[in-house]
Parts: structure tokens; C-alpha cells; sequence
DNA sequence: TCAGTTGTTGACTGATCGTTCTTGAATGAT
DNA sequence: ATCATTCAAGAACGATCAGTCAACAACTGA
């Protein structure tokens, strides 16, 4: 019964997921949101509750998408730095997909990640070793 | 000429360097600036002109500081994840700090400190290939 | 002593924050 | 047909945001 969604639950949440990977949680307002998606400002919120929930939206899709792209270890960076360390459920669903898709090193994959992100090539370090 | 400083500019920001790494740079405001310092908006804005300058004043004291203690590799991170990639000169001052500071890989580090301040422990990932 | 300069103080600004509410439109079951 | 339910829509909420301003206080050099 009732009225039918006029959208795409997926879509919209990969279209939040791409503002958040871009601005940080902190750094995106549900007005760039509603911009992102299109919908309105309480359609959101009657599907997502809440801007952490629909950032947790995004992190679950995760695991349902593809491999490790880049877009999807910048939403994991995110998740790690600004949500992880004060959020339990954040953090295991962060995990979860930490789990699933890096097949090599973590910590190496997502610190490779974040300086390439920052736009800083490491190899222009003089003064740092390399591994072979 | 003039009234003298009532405070020790390397002690506010270091205060201020301690709320950032905790909360982002996003998700610290001034009011939280101004109850870690004990200093007056006024005051802070007259010798550190914005939040950006505030937070750059933090970085680049990070190179007179000490070695990459988890503090500062906490502080690396948050300007590399929210202000480097659209920020040329954040960019410039957290890479010279990287450079000096960490003397294995640099991703490595980043993304192994990453995880422990997000409380998540790589090993206990069950498919993850771990070098020897 | 006094003019010039810098720091402190706290009230104030317009804008934006995340969230809620009300009203009306669409839907399926009775 | 109607009734309960779900969704769309957008105005509105108080709170908080980064930043500014004018008045006052403290200090220096002349």
C-alpha cells in the first residue's frame, strides 16, 4: 500500500556517495544532498532518517558494488578518519569492506590512496626510503 | 609598539593542533577553538586571520616540533584528507612535514596510523594478505 | 605626557547547519 | 468509493557557523 518512491534508492545513494568522497562528511550539508540527488530535503529524510544514515547507506553499498576503485577507497578514507574513531557501527561496516576488497596491504593501499588523492607524489621525497 | 601578547602563540596552537586532530578541520569550529585556547574570537582571528590560517599556523609548526609522534602523523592526516586535495599551499607545507618526518613509507605509515585511530586492528582481517 | 599602535573584549552579522512539520498527492486493500 | 498508508513538497525551526566591529586597555617611542 501507499504511494510508490519516485527514485532509485541505489542511484541516490551513489550520487551521496559521491559528494561525500569529494567534500568529507563534515564538509557536505544535506543542501548539497538534495542538490546532488534532486529530491527534496524530506524525501531524505523519510528514506535515510538522518545524514549518518545515509552516509551508512553509502558505506553499505559499498560491499554490493565493485572491487576497490579509487571512489570507493575515498569513501573509506572518510568513513577511517572522520566518523570511524567515534562510531561503532561506522567502523564495522567500514571494516567489513576494508576486508572484502584490499587484497593487499591495508594500510599501504589506503595511505597510497590518500597522499594520491592529496594530489602529492611521494617518489618526490628525497629524503624517504623505498622499498625496492 | 603596542599592547603586548597575553598568551604563548606556540601554546594556542598547539591547543589548537590538539582539537583538529580530534575532531577535523571541518568538524572544529571556532566557539571549539575558543573554549580549547581560553582566548577570545577576537583575538584569535587578530593573529591568525581565519580558520584556514589557524589551521595552516598548525602544520607548519609541526616541522619545529618534535619527531612523527601518532599526534602529528593524526594531524597529517586530517590536512591531507580534507583541506590538500583543493588546498595548494596546506598542500605544500603537509608534504614538506611528511617529508621530514617519516622515514619509512609514507603511505604505509599514514594508513597504518589511519587504522589505529580508527580503532581497527588490520590482523584481525581474516583474507588479507600480510607481507612477511 | 601624549600620540600612535597593537591586543582584548563581547556583542553582533548574515548565512548556513541538520532536522521537523504540515499539507497534499499517489497508491493498494477493502 | 473510501480509507489507511506511503511519499513528495517546501516552508519553517532553533542552533550554530565563520567572521566583523567598535569600544576600551596596555604598551612604545618621542
Amino acid at each position: 500500500m501507499g504511494r510508490s518512491r519516485g527514485f532509485d534508492e541505489r542511484e541516490v545513494i551513489a550520487q551521496c556517495a559521491e559528494s561525500f568522497l569529494l567534500t568529507g562528511y563534515e564538509g557536505t550539508s544535506i543542501d548539497d544532498l538534495v542538490h546532488a540527488t534532486g529530491l527534496h530535503r524530506g524525501s531524505l529524510y523519510k528514506a535515510f532518517g538522518s545524514k549518518r544514515g545515509l552516509f551508512l547507506a553509502t558505506l553499505r553499498q559499498l560491499e554490493t558494488n565493485g572491487a576497490g576503485t579509487a571512489s570507493t577507497i575515498d569513501l573509506l578514507l572518510v568513513a577511517l578518519l572522520e566518523l570511524a574513531p567515534r562510531d561503532a557501527e561506522v567502523r564495522n561496516v567500514a571494516a567489513g569492506a576494508l576486508a572484502s576488497f584490499i587484497d593487499q596491504d591495508a594500510a599501504t593501499a589506503l595511505g597510497a590512496r590518500l597522499l594520491e588523492r592529496a594530489h602529492i607524489d611521494v617518489n618526490s621525497f628525497p629524503n624517504v626510503w623505498k622499498p625496492s
